[in-house]
DNA sequence: GTCTATACACCGATAGAC
DNA sequence: GTCTATCGGTGTATAGAC
């Protein structure tokens, strides 16, 4: 985390190994229980049981090993995603997988850190469009002409995920003030547009 | 960041003098520009022009001065709303706080920050649940029975908070899909609330 | 109040043996 | 593939002079 250098040549390891996706979720773990300053190559390779030395095996820098952290994690989600768009309740699997996602303190791991990488802020960018085009496309299938209380569905999507990327922080600091509310008004509106 | 002690007992400078208010400015800066890994008592003092061992003399410990910083900012926010809701469009003036906010950059650090510091998730915490007051008071009065979409004031001052701070981040980051939509249900909700 | 100097730990990244 | 060993740098925090 001291010095980002650029991409020195190097002899590399294979992505999408054992010690490739252990390294990775030695990383996620680090993030999630110390933060960002704690997520060095030492303390990784100490918790899977390896050598500093090869980390740098795998990734060329830190910077690459972060990046590739969040790309897994994105990836999965946006699986996640799709996967909920070809169910019989789309709208509320989306919720329940926008509600259930990853920890909180792992995502504002990754907002912090994207300011600053270049390469981690281009897969968060993909990220958030390529969600919310899923969520979108979903969106726009359920509401038909139904009207979502007359938002577009792109204005809908991006409400229901600032909500739960909210109410999934606040739950974790202990805040719950407004909660009940809101989750009374997603309710409403998913038995409204999708009637079980 | 690397070792936080507790707080042993030293000679101290006061607080609110000119030095102080120079720290938690070039913390802030830092923390703003280059994220809270490279906020070090070694920078701080480089970029206000003193030596590194006077930190140590305003300021207990690193963990201390990032609490104090926030504070100083919460502070201020605080009475920003507080202002407003005296103003004769409370909830535009709020709406307009809570848009033009500190850097959504900053923002992300303190929370990231939150996760780890005891001292700082009390602070955080604080500043939500009084700002949430705030807001949910002033949408009382505008509220009355003219209702807001059906949503309790406790549940719409989330709504806002959560959707201005995902408006802030989205658009440094680049992305705009679903903001002029929001946009557009927000200002249709003051100007049934609130005319001008 | 502000400084010099320093103890001690940890970091990213590399060289090169096996 | 995995290791030992190491370089040069930066971090928190303190002792004690002026």
């Amino acid at each position: 985390m001291k010095k980002a250098k650029k991409a020195p040549a190097r002899r590399m390891g294979p992505a999408g190994s054992a010690n490739w996706h252990a390294m990775l979720d030695g990383a996620e773990a680090i993030l999630r229980e110390e933060g960002y300053a704690a997520l060095t190559s030492r303390r990784i390779a100490e918790r899977i049981g390896v050598k500093q030395r090869l980390v740098y095996y795998y990734f060329q820098t830190m910077d690459d090993l972060i990046v590739e952290t969040f790309r897994r994690l994105s990836v999965r989600e946006l699986e996640r995603l799709r996967l909920a768009l070809t169910s019989e309740h789309p709208l509320r699997e989306m919720w329940d997988v926008c509600i259930h996602t990853s920890d909180a303190r792992l995502i504002s791991e990754f907002m912090a850190l994207a300011n600053r990488i270049g390469g981690l802020r281009a897969e968060v960018i993909h990220f958030i469009e390529e969600s919310r085009a899923i969520q979108v496309k979903a969106l726009k299938t359920m509401l038909k002409r139904k009207s979502g209380g007359g938002i577009a569905p792109a204005g809908l999507a991006l409400l229901a995920t600032s909500l739960a990327l909210s109410l999934n922080r606040e739950a974790q600091l202990g805040v719950t003030a407004g909660h009940r509310e809101i989750m009374a008004v997603i309710a409403d509106f998913l038995a409204k547009t999708e009637p079980e």
